[in-house]
DNA sequence: AAGTCGATATCGCCA
DNA sequence: TGGCGATGTCGACTT
């Protein structure tokens, strides 16, 4: 970001502005001072905007586990559900984040002050005092989850932009090729696992878990169905045994149910944990329209 | 948005500024018409930034499944590394992505062209000099990838803004309560399992996998140890399982190796499995500190 | 709220 | 590159 244009777009002289944006909970700040970020950020997150900020932080996160993240250039998006997103340069996934339905705050962040009990906005009744801010004017996103109990904090030491946009509630993608698909193939053609295999219930309930497809093949002896989207490894063949053996347990002792698992390929491993535990496998691809 | 916001900071108008931005990569764009998004981010990607848009589009993936998403407003992010994540307002999770190592392309949509045989357009010629943009202008980032092979296809009908930034590569965040770090701590003190265990190997090789933990009790039997950082459920019982038979059927027949699930809880069904299973379960909290 | 399992899971490690 | 398992997995659905 070079100098000039941070004179010509953003700055504290653009820190009235900069509020009003945030007033109206739409807009950006391009090289903003912090107290105009973290004023932009209170008011948009206050109107519930989408928020996406880019600058330098730390990130520190506790609950599930703790983890710190030094200072760096990150995006963090702040979602309208209360969804924090802290993404870097590379990966699909965040590098830090917080699941949605907490609560998010904007904190001063000083050093001479003590500790708050109650989290992130529990602090001073904003006199005009400028004792809600350290000399540097660095502030902290917080965004807390209960239930379980976590917390994650960003420090901003820079702001190079903010943004706030009005992004409304969108429908759900039409998915196709999915386990659900894979499912209602083999329920319209269970010939295709074998010939004379009789589907008998869906998910039904085992000690052990639900099983995809309960049915019965052309002997009239019990059929274990676990299906599977993509090639499967170890883990698929454990779940079918589970089920087996659980269903070998509660039906009559001269029932001996059989386990075929369904997917369109498998490992090595899987296939010989398969032959050693006397499960069967029947390549079927999961269907490509519906 | 406020109109005069538009018109200050966007618009057609300001297309040569835009152009500018993009060829420095870094920039913003403000409700700028499609033909001046379009110059600006195939600049930005060009040069490798990190980039944001807003606005109104369509989406639709094709590969390991096919899917596709309607019109409406979201939050486009192209990273360095060519990962691309479609954000709406709600969830931890993009409603679509394609994952980094891709390629990244902008191309005209157009009605009227032929298909293209090497995508997923599917539309048709052009003949003049702007015969790549539509009468609308629409245009669609693209984004492919090989093994496996699938392709992601954002189309945007409008653009309220688009932003590119420098974002460099940083560093991975400290984490701690990781099953890493249980590891550890049962290696240092086995005890925490049961007195008198003594460990042997980690990652310890076996036909259905790697054992966490290959360890001896206090008799010289034999012990698997699985390891997990949550609360476990029935699947993790499964896997213990697996390296158990496994290795019976390894060792020597009269050596029983026993198998130990320590997590710091165990869901109802997974105690149960575990009985089943005759396999033994011991309470161990991840640490909080290394 | 907890349990169970699917996912275009992604990611990292290792053969 | 494929196999395998961890993840602060998330998210949906059921109880």
């Amino acid at each position: 970001m070079s100098r000039d244009r941070a004179e010509r777009t953003g700055g504290s002289k653009r820190a009235s502005e900069s509020e009003r944006a945030g007033a109206e909970g739409v807009g950006t700040l391009t090289d903003p001072d912090l107290a105009a970020a973290r004023e932009f950020l209170e008011s948009a997150l206050d109107a519930t905007r989408y928020v996406s900020v880019v600058g330098e932080c730390t990130v520190e996160y506790s609950g599930r586990a703790t983890s710190t993240l030094g200072a760096g250039r990150r995006h963090v998006i702040v979602k309208p559900d209360r969804t924090v997103l802290v993404h870097e340069a590379d990966g699909h996934q965040p590098v830090n984040w917080q699941p949605p339905g907490g609560s998010i705050g904007v904190d001063a962040e000083s050093a001479h002050r003590d500790a708050d009990t109650d989290s992130f906005d529990g602090s001073d009744p904003d006199g005009d005092q400028h004792d809600d801010v350290d000399a540097d004017g660095a502030f902290v996103l917080r965004a807390n989850r209960e239930s379980p109990e976590e917390s994650l904090a960003v420090r901003f030491s820079t702001v190079h932009q903010a943004s706030a946009y009005e992004i409304g509630e969108t429908s759900s993608p039409e998915t196709v090729g999915t386990e659900a698909d894979l499912k209602a193939h083999v329920l319209d053609s269970p010939d295709v696992i074998e010939p004379g295999l009789q589907p008998l219930a869906t998910e039904r309930e085992t000690p052990a878990g639900p099983v995809d497809v309960y049915a019965e093949d052309a002997d009239g002896r019990p059929v274990v169905v676990e299906l599977k989207r993509t090639r499967v490894g170890p883990d698929a063949v454990g779940q079918l045994s589970r089920y087996v053996d659980a269903l070998d347990r509660e039906l009559h002792a001269d029932a001996e149910p059989r386990g075929i698992l369904v997917a369109p390929s498998v490992t090595d491993r899987a296939r010989q944990l398969l032959a050693e535990e006397g499960l069967e496998y029947a390549a079927v691809e999961p269907p490509e329209s519906k």
